[in-house]
DNA sequence: GGTGAAAGAATGGAAGC
DNA sequence: GCTTCCATTCTTTCACC
């Protein structure tokens, strides 16, 4: 897959995934090269599956959803996690959800307004899930990176 | 902060959050109302600092970065944080620092090529990191789930 | 597989309501 | 604080290289 993308592909993903925004007139700019190849490389790699959206990075806590919390979830059975991957997807505070090797089975990530609210998800719609054994949280006090790879 | 906002703050936020380059004349249309709006509402968000900036959404494995890696990370003084953020910052696979409250002091999401670019990171750029006790790895079989939380 | 030009569309102010 | 208007800028296609 790597092989049909080149110097200049990655060029423009470098500038994109650091505004999604950014005109493709002036990508082109930049690298030197014609707006129609700027906007014929996007969507070989939007083609290609490597691009699968563009979103806006929000900061929750403007919004008062000031609680980040990442969640180590146990099984009672490995085999549930179909099952208990989908009652999840259904908790509209989660935002991620991974299944994962390790010492938890499936890890999560998810947004609440307050203590309260975060409570309130955690012993009624995940302690609840059929499937769940135990949870671990972990509280984000700070978060202080999110960005790409370097793509080379 | 969030009175500041109302109803079609949020359902801009819903539109843009889903496809960050969906035209503001698009927009507009949707909510039945001027471009103009879109444009002042988006930059009052920016100004606000509730929208911090869009970005791609990618998927790593399309060029060949095939594993995300969840790492929960043991200080030996839970007072070293600061430092050891700054030098997890320095690893350019680490695409995520979270400072947190629980079993864990730090907690860290990072892409890797395979197991032997992983292994290598793990043991040359993390565990030598002064001021870290011990790590616990959590390799995601599978996401399933990225998106926002619901305005409203 | 890239370029550059051109038609149509979007952006981003300003003036008025 | 929203709208409409408009000059400027961007998108996206396509004939040509």
């Amino acid at each position: 897959m790597k092989n049909k993308l080149d110097h200049v592909d990655f060029r423009i993903l470098t500038i994109l995934a650091e505004d999604a925004q950014t005109p493709y007139t002036e990508v082109a700019k930049k690298l030197i090269i014609s707006p129609g190849t700027v906007h014929l490389r996007m969507r070989k790699m939007c083609d290609l599956g490597l691009i699968t959206g563009t979103t806006l990075n929000l900061d929750y806590s403007k919004i008062d959803w000031k609680l980040t919390v990442f969640l180590g979830i146990y099984l009672t059975k490995s085999t549930l996690y179909k099952d208990v991957i989908v009652n999840l997807m259904e908790v509209k505070e989660v935002v991620n959800v991974h299944h994962v090797t390790g010492k938890y089975d499936i890890f999560i990530k998810m947004h609440a307004k307050d203590s309260i609210h975060y409570r309130e998800v955690y012993q009624d719609s995940l302690l609840t899930i059929e499937g769940i054994k135990a949870v671990e949280s972990f509280i984000s006090v700070q978060e202080n990176l999110t960005r790409h790879i370097e793509f080379n």
